[in-house]
DNA sequence: CCTCATAAATAATACATGTTATATAATACA
DNA sequence: TGTATTATATAACATGTATTATTTATGAGG
């Protein structure tokens, strides 16, 4: 047989830079096989089909976004700076946050849910010695802070024009401000 | 001439309803034409092309979301009644929601683009009398709480599952609270 | 009553996309 | 060396959508 010139992980390679790039729309059979110089074939070797390709660069999408997310937590500020992350991935990485977080999401069903799917809790218990605060308090500011960090990121990643980062970070350093003051 | 039996009219209300109840992209020629019961000609002679619909259909959604939440603002809180009424509409009008917030924007620069758009100056007028708060500081409050509130409105415009209507209430309350301490 | 302007229907065209059927050719192995 | 396997190419098919060309027939005005 003839030896494999296309493997899978080109074809997902592709497909994700594409996704990153250009916009989960263009990632359509034709693009990726001309990116790649192939026919469609190798595609449909590797993958069922389209669908089950889109799942697998939603995954790829999510470890990126977790290593993106991961490399900009700083120790001693692990909210704010997480919330600056967001942001960040948000404006300058507007087509992989519009796939993972402005399509369907997994179904959540109250805030706590958003807490438990989005939360550290070695965060928490980190916080909360350091605010001096019991540990559902601190949850509350977390869970308030994430649900505010998203209103800033979607409002980015959908409108378009550039917030200079200065301004989208004082104002997530207020509303971090001011959740702790309310719990105080 | 034969007398006239479809109106641009009935095109627009039948599209704004496929875009409303089963979301825009089901918004296309031959379901307008099928749920009419005509053909697809009537709408090419009143709309130069569907990109020219979309535009009348999202003008149609902006006066609906206007009036959706004029109903619901009351004159004695303002701010929270008016994020309520948002988040409402993000639940009870998903479809309508994505289409105007979760697409392109305007092209925002700066958070106060935000409030020059969605604020109301009467509103920080009337507020900064009544939280004795200068109308810069009441403006401030007026912008991170449509940035919380678009946060809770995308969450669950998106995730698929239903939030109660009292926890979402309970926590832009919070968030309201917060924003108002945090300027005293 | 005729005729013509035109609203609407019918039907064709163009194009994009996903998917599958068939052909080709390279190579592992007998 | 020959053959069977299979990676990939070629090409077809199905479907959905926008758009346009052509036809039909209605009714206003002469």
């Amino acid at each position: 047989m003839p030896k494999q010139r296309i493997t899978k992980q080109m074809i997902l390679d592709v497909a994700f830079n594409l996704a990153r790039e250009k916009g989960y729309e263009q990632v359509v059979v034709k693009n990726i096989a001309d990116e790649i110089g192939c026919s469609v074939q190798p595609i449909y070797s590797y993958f069922e089909n389209m669908e089950s390709l889109k799942e697998t660069v939603i995954g790829a999408a999510m470890q990126f976004y977790n290593s993106f997310i991961y490399t900009r937590v700083q120790k001693d500020s692990i909210l704010e700076s997480m919330a600056k992350a967001n942001v960040a991935f948000a404006k300058y990485e507007t087509n992989l946050f519009k796939l993972l977080f402005l399509q369907k999401l997994n179904g959540l069903n109250s805030f706590n849910d958003i807490y438990e799917w989005m939360g550290d809790k070695q965060a928490t218990a980190q916080l909360s010695k350091k605010l001096e605060l019991p540990e559902d308090k601190v949850k509350e500011i977390y869970i308030m802070l994430i649900i505010f960090t998203h209103g800033v990121a979607t409002m980015i990643a959908t409108g378009g024009a550039t917030i200079a980062d200065e301004e989208s970070a004082e104002i997530l350093e207020k509303a971090y401000n001011a959740f702790i003051k309310l719990q105080k």
